[in-house]
DNA sequence: GCTCGCACTGAGCAGAATGCCCAGCGAATA
DNA sequence: TATTCGCTGGGCATTCTGCTCAGTGCGAGC
């Protein structure tokens, strides 16, 4: 669970340079091969590395227009609501939160115009009372985990 | 920019089973390997495959508390704002809206009272006039692409 | 109708990495 | 003190990679 600077400095490089391999990584951090292979074991059993599968850019696949959506949903269909939203393409990831919205989506969609498209099929089902949308505009931070990490290696426990 | 079936098939059959290679991709997809190595080049040339980097898991690390911060941003700080939110590490990713508010990022905490010393230092500082925090219980949908891909290969252009 | 360009195929090759094994060692633990 | 655990450094066979090549089918352009 806790991860100690050897861990963290695993996780940066390879976040770094996906394609260096566990030779080429002992060599850089200086330790023994096998070491890097039972770290990394350790860390994906774990589940602290979840995996390592493509990170596909939606803008590149012709999505480039990306918005989040605030849903508010009626008492009680909280699940078909998940099961509905699951079946959009369009729906990237969604969160049941708190606050004034009951669940947060993230959507692509071609283009503006076709983004009216997408809330429709979002909205267009019936226990969705209302949803606020707000298009993303530019993305100053992209998701990102590197500075989280060496934070984690350098105070392995606290709260 | 825009991917066919077989590039589908590719980018799908990678992001279930990452680890499988070139080659075992090839006898699977049932075409030879340097076709397989070829669109994957193209892929990462065009910039639909950003990369292959570890998907790490906050909770796994310590931060199992996740909260969107929707925050409003006094005219012409927006740059500033953005380099503060940038060096916190809780900060996974940041984004500039339209909507009621001016951004909406995600952060993570180690814990419910955790997550009030992330506020207190996203929202210390002076350019950021409200901030409103979503915290999210559950994650029906986690962030993914394979439907979208799906659908991308299937329709290569359209609008 | 013909030729060119392009993508795919199937194969081969040297080099490198992987997965797996082992014995030894030092530190922390019981 | 004895044991366990993680790291080291080495070796091994197997596998994959990166690269090259000639041949082939298909569509576009002339």
């Amino acid at each position: 669970m806790a991860i100690d600077r050897l861990d963290g400095r695993i996780i940066v490089l390879l976040a770094r340079e996906p394609r260096i391999g566990v030779l080429e990584m002992s060599r850089r951090l200086g330790v023994a091969r096998g070491t890097v292979q039972a770290r990394l074991d350790r860390l994906q059993s774990n589940g602290v590395i979840r995996g390592f599968g493509p990170q596909v850019d939606p803008a590149a696949l012709g999505y480039p227009v990306t918005a989040f959506a605030t849903l508010q949903i009626r008492q009680g269909q909280g699940p078909d609501v998940r099961a509905h939203l699951a079946t959009v393409p369009e729906v990237l990831e969604l969160h049941t939160t708190t606050g004034s919205g009951d669940m947060l989506c993230r959507l692509v969609a071609r283009s503006n115009a076709d983004l009216q498209r997408v809330i429709d099929r979002v909205v267009g089902f019936d226990g969705i009372v209302r949803a606020a949308t707000a298009i993303v505009m530019e993305n100053p931070v992209p998701l990102r985990i590197i500075p989280l990490v060496e934070q984690a290696a350098e105070e392995p426990e606290r709260t």
